[in-house]
DNA sequence: ACCTGAACACCGTTCAAGT
DNA sequence: ACCTGAACACCGTTCAAGT
């Protein structure tokens, strides 16, 4: 108890990296996107710009830390079960997190495609890409198979989190899925004929259970290939 | 002779929706992602603000009207083949319009993150799910399948596209691949074995031919998925 | 070594005023 | 109907000055 009571005496006020890039993630959560400014960053740390920038080079490197540290959260899943299971894990962990965070579906989409030698980046191929190696493919397809894995799970959570947060936080998942297969019905029928064959199938489906088929069926591909080759 | 003097003659000097979208793509491939601005814009279209503004809502807008204009030429290709090669041959004109315009990677990563409901993602998403549905699938896999390979194709373009942009014009491919692989070997062997493990096959592949590598093998869960059902 | 906060350059957007 | 351009609110970043 003395002890713990020193500990808290001890004060932690003082400005650190990581404080600061808590914060962020914080302002992100709480006021979305565009939450994050200089200014509802120093109110919130009550501090000046130029702390912050004594601590963290720039906003652009902030983002890319807060990403990652989520992300790396996101990767740490139990090592067990089958490279299959693991995949699916990790998928399910991703699209989770990027669920829960609503920016980080845009903030990893621009880690791909402007930053993709930082750290967010090769941190995800190595989780997916390790998993990849066990299925037993020959080498020359573990980078394209990771690849694909990445970019669908990337690609298909973000979209979902996408719709769920323009549906709003009141709307429950129903009437969002609603709102998408009505405005994919809006458009005209001659130039949209497949989006609208799909617009009802829409309307009553499972977003994970969507989610986890295309990582099956991108698993499936990847194993034909290793028995054609 | 006459008609075409007369044509030239007739100026055509007005400001027009059409001619701002214009004027912004030259300056997104000109001058890269932080090129467009309203002060660059109205240097170029020699107005104000304001008239811009007439004729746009605002910059999201012109974005997303520059985007899906870009896109809507590269989803323009002659429609004979099987649905499968008409699936490659979109993939690899999307795959060049980003190649040519290095912005549209992250365009298009923004359009469907935060703007699913726009115009771009549903014309990807049509062109290309209208060729998924002639592969012969229970309909209940048309989107996933659509989604799959969408998601694939725009992230794994994008990534070539960040990648070639961060390599510099006069950097040929092989050093390019040269760097990033270097860039891999450089990162901790304990934390990222599957990377170093690849990081020499990256050095001597070819993009286009591992793009549509991953196209087929895409294509090959789906097909086993249609057998398994 | 770490923090303050005024100042700077730049940005998207508005709007009263013109034609 | 279409355009002008000054003005506004806001943004990321810098830096001389403090402790």
């Amino acid at each position: 108890m003395a002890t713990r009571t020193r500990r808290s005496q001890r004060r932690t006020d003082a400005l650190t990296r990581e404080r600061i890039v808590e914060a962020a993630v914080e302002l992100l959560d709480s006021a979305g996107d565009g939450g994050l400014t200089f200014k509802t960053l120093t109110e919130r740390l009550k501090t000046g710009p130029g702390a912050i920038y004594w601590h963290v080079a720039n906003k652009d490197e902030l983002l890319e830390a807060a990403t990652d540290g989520v992300v790396a959260a996101a990767l740490a899943v139990e090592p067990d079960g089958t490279p299959r299971d693991e995949i699916r894990a990790l998928a399910f962990s991703l699209f989770d997190a990027i669920d829960e965070h609503p920016w980080l579906g845009t903030q990893l989409a621009m880690q791909f495609s402007r930053n993709p030698w930082g750290t967010v980046v090769p941190r995800i191929f190595e989780s997916i890409g390790r998993r990849v190696r066990g299925l037993g493919l020959p080498e020359s397809s573990w980078f394209i198979a990771t690849s694909a894995l990445v970019h669908y799970i990337l690609g298909a959570a973000g979209q979902n989190a996408a719709n769920a947060r323009s549906a709003g936080r009141g709307v429950n998942r129903a009437e969002f899925l609603d709102a998408t297969s009505k405005a994919w019905e809006r458009l005209s029928r001659e130039d949209y004929p497949f989006l609208h064959a799909i617009a009802d199938q829409v309307r009553e489906h499972d977003d994970r259970e969507q989610f986890v088929a295309g990582i099956d069926f991108i698993l499936a591909g990847v194993i034909t290939d290793r028995s054609a080759t």
